[in-house]
DNA sequence: CTTAGGG
DNA sequence: CCCTAAG
């Protein structure tokens, strides 16, 4: 399951081979490092092509136009040699020949053998395009190519050069034994962009043999999954739609049963084996110009490579932040198709845009720039005015006895959790979705000449981080039953707030009778008598929950293995000032438990404050005798009266006097030891959060 | 789990 | 507010 695990945890997926006793010299070593850098490069790509290959494979018929790329974008043709035994990477020179297109070897092995082409450019690094066209008897489709396109003859190769099916291939029965198909030296170069272009072209294709066994094991899940299930792997909207292997979808189009997914798999892995073997040719001149695609693609994947590994010798709280954002962009390419491509990867970000189903700034076009520019060439324009985007639709619940100000901030959450997450880009067309990525407007009936007043467009939350349905204990939401908590990826801290929150199935904490519940009933509004009035009738409030909700279809298609490690995204909570009130409920606290017994403060004051920990109680003390100290000036936020600030300071000189002298010897009898500095204050109970009128700050120094 | 303290 | 060491 390398590849698997690569899906995962992104570089984590990467097995690399043993190293030869023979290269433990420096030298030998250095070398190896290079093959080895080549052979994740390499990696990458074949995931992603293996990919493509089984989106395909399962809809022929979507082939596309995905080959409509912009001018840099260029087809160079590589024969691949799977001759090669594995173990002779480092020495072996590649020995294809150099072929036209029209002589490259025909590459099916049986109907199970694909050929895929990935598509980069040198002017555009980090992009690359895996196209494969598969006719009904699984063999290549390469015409596919030109006449889709319909390349202008002038400026681009003819149709015939293209040309690469079961019938123009050589070997038994018109194929080609992928292994006896020479790969890695010979590359012809074919443009499909501006002939004068300077930029060299690049292309890396990709033979594969059905030959299944010994591969199955190393079969990646989400690779099968997205290939059974009939989801285009590189299609971002389909992604969203990915359900895992385990939940193999037949569809109509699906032509090939789950078990045949496997088989496409081991395609994968054989295409692994060969693309390996590729990669490991350094030497080779016509390999120059892969390497000048992959170096970059190398130099980024040993940085994160290195990143991984100095990973390890960062803070744990540090690592815990890679860790969120590895698995926050693991997560997004992990539905571009199995590949894990950082878009930190990317050291031009406008090199990137290409990538097909990468998640990127909505804004930023990339394979349909590659199409606006065919579309150009041919002369068709469809002009588009986007008034306004749908937002995905909100459940927001709130108690009637919230405020405005409470209401407006749950709404700007929901919002910001769906705003503030990764968005993509919803087509719609006749009031219909449009989910395949891969047709070209013309083909989906947007053109210039017709009327665009049913196309409309919808911001989509990420489809892994898209699901906060967030319940609260008391909500009647019922989602938790339709999808699994693990789906459950909130998007933004708010949410994840909401969650939290949600965790209590206790009182609600905010409007429970108690200090926290004033504290917290709405921190726009000023406390109010009012507000602390009706505690005891709040107590069957429901917190305020923040539904985002998706349609059930969207539900039921996330796959499992996009936030494989959800516990670790430990979101930073949303931070909640102290009001004055808990500020003074603090101070009260302090002042009769002392400094050292946080719990205690905690379960005296602000025991249905659920939100403040005692480890905040602590941090507000630390804040306050340090805001206490400076002057009014530097103070920031909310003002702390400064009788407050006062009664601060001499509760903390106080307990700090007693901690040095009598170390742990408080005990709640001695509460009122405290009680030298007040008068008339009785101190019948030992916390103010029962007796309440303590709160009112009637205490005199 | 708590406390204490640095960040 | 987070993180962690220490008890």
């Amino acid at each position: 399951m390398v590849l698997q695990k690569r899906i995962e945890y992104g570089f984590n997926g990467y097995q690399a081979p043993a190293m030869p006793r023979a290269s433990r010299s420096v030298r030998r070593r250095a070398k190896f490092q290079r093959a080895e850098d080549k052979q994740k490069c390499a990696f990458d790509l074949l995931a992603t092509v293996a990919g493509k290959l089984l989106q395909e494979r399962e809809n022929p018929a979507i082939s596309s136009d995905t080959s409509s790329n912009k001018d840099q974008c260029r087809f160079v043709k590589d024969c691949h040699d799977a001759n090669k035994p594995s173990k002779s990477e480092l020495s072996d020179e590649g020995n294809c020949d150099k072929k036209s297109l029209n002589e490259f070897p025909h590459p099916a092995i049986d109907d199970h053998a694909k050929i895929a082409s990935i598509v980069t450019s040198s002017s555009c690094l980090e992009r690359f395009i895996a196209n494969t066209w598969v006719d009904d008897n699984s063999h290549i489709k390469m015409e596919n190519v030109t006449s889709e396109v319909k390349l202008d003859p002038s400026g681009y190769p003819k149709e015939s050069q293209f040309k690469i099916d079961g019938n123009t291939g050589k070997g038994k029965d018109g194929m080609h034994e992928l292994e006896k198909v020479p790969i890695g030296s010979g590359i012809e170069m074919y443009s499909f962009g501006d002939p004068l272009d300077e930029n060299p072209p690049a292309l890396i294709s990709l033979g594969g043999s059905a030959k299944l066994s010994g591969y199955k094991d190393r079969i990646p899940c989400s690779l099968l999954s997205k290939g059974c299930n009939n989801v285009p792997v590189v299609s971002r909207d389909d992604d969203e739609n990915s359900s895992g292997c385990t939940h193999p979808i037949n569809t109509k189009t699906n032509a090939f049963r789950p078990k045949d997914c496997i088989d496409d798999s081991g395609i994968s892995k054989r295409l692994a084996s060969n693309f390996q073997k590729v990669a490991r040719k350094p030497k080779h001149d016509t390999l120059s110009n892969r390497d000048g695609v992959w170096r970059k693609t190398c130099h980024n994947q040993r940085k994160c490579n290195k990143r991984q590994i100095s990973q390890m010798n960062i803070p744990f709280k540090k690592r815990k932040l890679f860790n969120y954002k590895s698995v926050s962009n693991s997560s997004g390419f992990t539905r571009s198709g199995g590949i894990y491509y950082s878009p930190k990867n990317c050291s031009n970000p406008d090199a990137c845009d290409s990538l097909p189903g990468m998640h990127r700034d909505p804004g930023i076009p990339s394979l349909e720039a590659c199409q606006h520019q065919m579309l150009r060439r041919i002369g068709s324009h469809v002009k588009l005015r986007i008034k306004s985007f749908r937002v995905p639709e909100l459940f927001i619940e709130v108690p009637e006895t919230a405020t405005i100000g409470s209401l407006k901030r749950t709404v700007m959450d929901a919002v910001t959790a769906v705003l503030g997450s990764e968005l993509h880009i919803g087509v719609f067309l006749q009031g219909k979705k449009v989910r395949d990525d891969s047709k070209t407007l013309l083909q989906t009936g947007i053109s210039h000449h017709n009327q665009l007043d049913a196309l409309g467009f919808t911001l989509e939350p990420n489809s892994s981080q898209s699901l906060p349905i967030v319940c609260a204990a008391h909500s009647p939401c019922s989602g938790a039953d339709v999808t699994p908590p693990v789906l459950r990826c909130p998007s933004s801290p708010a949410v994840i707030h909401q969650s939290i929150q949600g965790n209590s199935d206790t009182l609600p904490e905010d409007q429970v009778a108690s200090f926290g519940s004033q504290f917290e009933s709405d921190n726009d509004s000023a406390p109010s008598p009012a507000n602390t009035s009706v505690d005891k009738g709040m107590e069957d409030f429901k917190e305020l929950v923040t539904v985002l909700e998706k349609g059930k279809e969207e539900l039921a298609m996330v796959s499992v293995p996009q936030k494989p490690r959800r516990s670790e995204m430990v979101q930073r909570r949303i931070r909640r000032p102290f009001s004055v009130d808990e500020v003074e409920a603090l101070v009260q606290a302090v002042e009769k438990l002392g400094t050292g017994r946080w719990r205690d403060v905690k379960l005296c004051a602000f025991d249905n404050a659920k939100h403040r920990t005692y480890v905040d109680l602590k941090d507000k003390w630390k804040t306050l005798v340090h805001t206490a100290r400076i002057s009014p000036q530097q103070r920031r936020g909310e003002p702390v009266p400064q009788e407050l600030l006062d009664r601060v300071l001499v509760a903390h000189a106080y307990w700090s006097h007693q901690q040095t002298k009598q170390p742990q010897k408080q005990h709640p009898e001695t509460e009122t030891v405290f009680s030298f500095n007040r008068k008339g204050q009785g101190l019948s109970s030992a916390c103010g959060q029962v007796d309440e009128s303590v709160l009112v700050s009637d205490f005199c120094y």
